[in-house]
DNA sequence: CTGTAATCCTGCGAGC
DNA sequence: TGCTCGCAGGATTACA
């Protein structure tokens, strides 16, 4: 579910927060996340205050004093909050962390993750070379706001694989998913199934600004909500209301009017414009 | 190198 | 009501 502007949203609200704050206790839920928690983390992270909250990809860094970072993926349908400790906890949470009072005698608060379909995950890193060391090992692509041209052309030049599939690719560009392809391409003109290697220079550059201008754009919006994301705070986003392709076919496209249409690639529904973005030569609609 | 499909999960809406 | 089916902001793996 959640992509780099939900990701950011998140980030930006629990900042805030957070630093500052000792995480006091740790309770790990019994049911399994998509990668295992390890007991000894508890005791790694148990009285520690957390320096920063930053934003990696898809990735929620919180670094600790000391040098551990906890580090959060929210999969589908992850959500990570700060809530009140008088709040009920809902179901399917996984993971909480008991948080030092924000003053003398303020009211206890949590920060909770949740994640119903629990392809999400947890995990601690004893310091930032062990995490840079992870990044490395996935091979986890440059942030997509300051790529130069010259990049994309690299990316794109010998690639025989649609956009589609190539901007999914996090060793590409990190952050990047389902709904923001969709809507960047719409944005660039670009129909999904063109390949890489067939861009013109021309096209290169629609396409990295198009990202960039996407994204920044759904940032601002606090991400978009359709099922249940939800920012650090609890709050829904707004991008929604926004989509030019995603989630809108046999919709009118916003520019020419033509239905919108949606096929498979890359394993996920892709929504375009057959108008605005010409498939490749050669191929029908 | 490609693409495709299955897999990990739960929940929701559509259609019968 | 209740059932089944397909689908969902992700990522990895196996296979053709």
């Amino acid at each position: 579910m959640p992509e780099l502007p939900e990701v950011e949203t998140v980030v930006r609200d629990l900042r805030p927060l957070l630093v500052g704050r000792r995480l006091i206790t740790v309770e790990v839920g019994r049911e399994k996340l998509r990668s295992p928690w390890k007991p000894v983390w508890q005791e790694t992270l148990r009285g520690r205050e957390v320096r920063a909250v930053d934003r990696r990809g898809k990735w929620i860094l919180i670094e600790l004093d000391g040098g551990p970072f906890l580090v959060v993926h929210l999969g589908m349908t992850g959500q990570l909050t700060v809530a009140a400790g008088a709040e009920p906890r809902r179901d399917h949470t996984h993971l909480v962390f008991g948080l030092e009072r924000g003053s003398p005698g303020g009211d206890p608060a949590e920060l909770r993750f949740r994640d119903v379909r629990r392809f999400g995950s947890g995990r601690v890193f004893a310091d930032r070379a062990a995490l840079d060391a992870f990044f490395e090992t996935s091979g986890l692509g440059p942030e997509p706001f300051a790529l130069t041209p010259r990049y994309w052309r690299d990316q794109l030049a010998g690639a025989r694989r649609c956009l589609k599939a190539i901007l999914l690719d996090q060793q590409v560009v990190a952050g990047v998913g389902n709904i923001y392809a969709d809507e960047s391409l719409f944005e660039a003109k670009l129909h999904p199934t063109r390949l890489g290697k067939d861009l013109t220079p021309a096209e290169v550059g629609r396409l990295a600004a198009a990202v960039k201008k996407v994204l920044t754009r759904a940032i601002e919006r606090r991400g978009s909500t359709i099922r249940n994301y939800i920012g650090g705070s609890g709050l829904e986003g707004g991008y929604q209301r926004e989509f030019r392709v995603y989630g809108r076919f046999e919709q009118p496209c916003p520019r020419c009017q033509s239905l919108i249409g949606r096929s498979r690639l890359a394993g996920r529904s892709s929504h375009f414009c057959p108008t605005c973005q010409p498939p490749p030569d050669g191929a029908a609609g």
